[in-house]
DNA sequence: ATAGGGTTAG
């Protein structure tokens, strides 16, 4: 539609019209323009063609606007260069069709010719270079017709000026033409108004908007609405709100503006109560009001919502715009539907990169990191987005590597990747325990002059605590100069993940004393931070807290994490009462969480009753067997071991092989798991024996709980590697010098005899021993850890 | 003056 092809009037198109006139055609022409009818306006020129008679200036200007309006661009040009005298007002109308379209060059040829130009034509020049994000040019054509003194500025000028200071966030600039404004007594014009309130809304000055906007006698839609747009940039959507209630005459797109407002700031549920109100007053719904709905119900994943919005525009509108469409692969792609998503972006006609971005971000962030491969080597044109959709989806679903890969894959087709990338690949890093890689990435940062950014500064906390460097991830939080409520989140959790428990409480509290207000992560952070550093009283006192003094519902995560803590304090019965009452139908995670507790203290009722439970829930999960088998351990049931063992092989439920290092000093020491090609298996195992028998003569283990025997057997027949990987790593700590620290990077599931295992470890090798498990660290000192577990 | 695709925290 925008580019018609160049097919000047026939013959055919020539309408009857009795006696035509300059006068009548005119007045035709206008209405064609105004109604922006292509044929009735052609018909027109067709009828002065044929009709022989001599147009006058007039006349033709108007046919021009009328080309101009309907971006019949070619048509316009061949009108303009056939009159035989061009005036200011044909070449201005022609100049600003182009500057409108973008093609400024064309547009200032066209100004330069001009042997005389008006306010109107500098101004379109001024506010065609702005629109299009050149505020230097579009200012120093300001100033030049500032120095000539002719014309002389009107309202327009100096609003379009004012929007190129905007544009530029030059707070000094936009003053000092306001005064000019104020000088040529103009600064009241509405529009001049609206700029200058524009400037300040852009800068975050919402004080010195809102005195302009009382000042203001007449205010328009345009002031309205950039007022309300000026609290939603702050986050101030209660703000917001008042200024659109107060306001007489509420149209639509102020409507669209605080709907989209609530949508941006998460505030779903009022974005829909406000489109309700908008729907049941018979507003005008437009494809802003669109875009804004389906993505507030994709938000809150509600699928049912959004797929009556997509049925109810498909069904009103004849034409649905790109944006609206995207909306809605998005609505779908977020609810997890990949199915349905792909079938809307299979059949649309017309895509953009946009709606690529979004079937690739489904796929990715659900984890299907395959087929979003698939999508991502299809597209022609990619951008820093979608890299960082790719890396950072891979990286959350454990191909740390496979993000890596992308990462610098993106550097060598796009120069430079963004913060956001960086988050991903620094993600990548902290799944992987990679620290020198991590620790490369940070430095690029500083080289690059990212490390301002809170995302990258966020990933990178997180990359040092999760690579065991706490004391990095403390010093890149200090150093951090917009921390935002996420980044205090991160180092609660840093300091909770290393068995620092009180310290993240401590941090907790600092939060709340910086005005932060904590979320539903940071509670489950400082849950987890007590579980792992035993303090059982406090994360309950917190779990109580929560709602009561923070108004925060603790979800099902919440309450899996406080029977984990009574259970890990031994108070099974509680825990099993909080499953029974709490407001929610339990999940895996609840009965994991009682079954550990039950491991713990060798309640052998209740954990196969948890068991049971978690069978259904997921029948092949591994985590159970384990859980499960270590309780039957703890009581010293050896058939009960011997049992889940056996289950375990008949549902083919096995662990994965892998591959251990350790890092020291500078070196890095590794050890192959696959028992059949480990050069020193035998070693191992002889040493552990000598460990065992040296450990329960200490009183580390009783005689009961130690099962390393059954270790090289469960090997040979289930495949189970899991304890030889522990042990070799243990092997390898008992060979080294006594001197500083040593991190375990590799991530070690590490379970009771392990536990007591490394405990031994670091009193024999007097030293601290960091060691992954997960997501977090034992800290084995003096042959005490931090988690103060039973085991 | 309003809209569609992203990142980091458990």
């Amino acid at each position: 539609m925008k580019h018609a092809p160049y097919h000047l009037p026939t013959k055919q198109d020539t309408i009857t019209s009795p006696h035509p006139n300059s006068w009548r055609l005119a007045s035709l022409l206008q209405a064609s323009t105004r109604t922006q009818s292509r044929p009735r306006g052609r018909a027109i020129h067709a009828v002065i063609i044929t009709s022989g008679l001599k147009p006058r200036a007039h006349l033709l200007n108007l046919l021009i606007a009328f080309y101009c309006s309907t971006e019949d661009l070619k048509c316009a040009h061949h009108v303009f260069d056939r009159m035989p005298q061009r005036d200011v007002v044909a070449r201005t109308t022609l100049l600003a069709a182009h500057a409108r379209s973008g093609a400024l060059a064309v547009a200032h040829q066209i100004f330069d010719e001009m042997p005389t130009r008006d306010a109107v034509a500098y101004n379109a020049m001024i506010s065609a270079y702005g629109h299009h994000g050149e505020f230097r040019e579009a200012l120093s054509l300001f100033r030049a017709m500032l120095e000539q003194g002719k014309p002389r500025p009107d309202g327009f000028t100096f609003t379009a000026a004012l929007s190129a200071c905007a544009g530029l966030e030059d707070q000094n600039l936009s003053s000092q033409v306001h005064c000019l404004a104020l000088k040529a007594g103009l600064a009241h014009v509405t529009s001049v108004s609206n700029a200058l309130i524009s400037v300040y809304v852009k800068s975050g000055e919402l004080g010195l908007a809102s005195k302009m906007f009382t000042e203001l006698l007449k205010r328009d839609e345009i002031t309205w609405t950039t007022m309300i747009t000026g609290f939603v940039r702050i986050g101030d959507l209660e703000g917001a709100r008042r200024v659109f209630e107060v306001m007489r005459d509420r149209f639509d797109v102020a409507w669209n503006a605080m709907i989209a407002g609530y949508a941006q700031h998460g505030l779903c549920m009022e974005a829909l109560d406000l489109f309700r109100d908008m729907f049941g007053k018979d507003i005008m719904l437009d494809e802003f009001t669109y875009t804004s709905l389906l993505s507030a119900c994709a938000n809150i994943g509600l699928v049912r919502t959004g797929m009556e919005a997509h049925a109810y525009i498909v069904h009103r509108e004849a034409e649905i715009s790109l944006p609206v469409w995207n909306a809605i692969i998005s609505l779908y792609a977020k609810c997890g539907r990949m199915e349905v998503a792909m079938r809307v972006f299979d059949a649309m006609r017309e895509k953009d990169l946009v709606s690529w971005n979004a079937v690739v971000s489904g796929y990715a962030t659900l984890g299907m990191i395959t087929e979003a491969r698939e999508i991502f080597e299809k597209m022609i044109e990619r951008n820093e987005l979608t890299w960082t959709v790719m890396i950072s989806g891979s990286a959350q679903h454990g191909q740390g590597e496979e993000g890596l890969r992308l990462f610098n894959r993106m550097r060598h087709e796009d120069s430079r990747p963004c913060d956001f990338a960086f988050a991903g690949a620094l993600t990548a890093c902290a799944s992987l325990g990679t620290l020198r890689h991590g620790a490369q990435l940070h430095a690029q940062l500083i080289q690059l002059g990212l490390d301002a950014s809170v995302s990258a500064g966020n990933a990178l906390m997180t990359m040092y605590a999760r690579c065991g460097a706490v004391e990095s991830a403390e010093r890149a939080f200090r150093v951090m100069p917009t921390p935002d409520a996420v980044s205090w989140n991160a180092m609660i959790a840093a300091l909770g993940q290393h068995g620092r428990g009180s310290e993240a409480i401590m941090l907790f509290e600092r939060m709340l004393v910086a005005g932060y207000k904590p979320d539903r992560v940071t509670f489950l952070t400082v849950l987890s931070s007590c579980s792992h550093s035993g303090l059982v009283n406090e994360g309950c006192k917190y779990f109580d807290l929560m709602d009561r003094a923070y108004g925060i519902k603790p979800g099902p995560d919440h309450y899996a994490r406080l029977v984990d803590l009574l259970g890990r304090a031994g108070r099974l019965q509680e825990a099993k009462q909080t499953v029974e009452t709490m407001p929610f139908y339990p999940d895996a995670c609840i009965w994991e969480a009682l079954l550990a507790g039950c491991r713990n203290h060798g309640d052998m009722e209740l954990g196969l009753m948890a068991a049971e439970r978690l069978f259904e829930l997921r029948p092949r999960h591994d985590g159970t067997y384990v859980l499960l088998s270590n309780m039957y351990a703890s009581i010293g049931k050896w058939e009960g071991v011997a049992k889940v063992r056996k289950t375990m092989k008949d549902m083919g439920v096995k662990k994965e092989p892998g591959c251990s290092w350790i890092e020291v000093d500078n070196q890095v020491h590794v050890f192959l798991v696959d028992d059949t090609v480990h050069p020193y298996v035998h070693e191992v195992y002889a040493l552990l024996e000598k460990l065992g028998v040296s450990m329960k003569k200490l009183g580390y283990i009783p005689d009961t709980r130690f099962v390393l025997h059954d270790v090289g057997l469960e090997q040979k027949e289930y495949g189970l590697s899991t304890h030889s990987e522990k042990l070799a790593v243990g092997f390898g700590l008992l060979k080294l010098p006594k001197g500083s620290e040593i991190r375990v990077l590799k991530n070690l599931r590490i379970c009771g005899d392990c536990h007591t295992a490394m405990k031994f470890m670091s009193k024999v090798v007097e030293r601290e021993i960091i060691v992954r498990d997960g997501k977090r660290f034992h800290h084995f000192k003096h042959g005490e850890c931090s988690c103060r577990d039973y085991w």
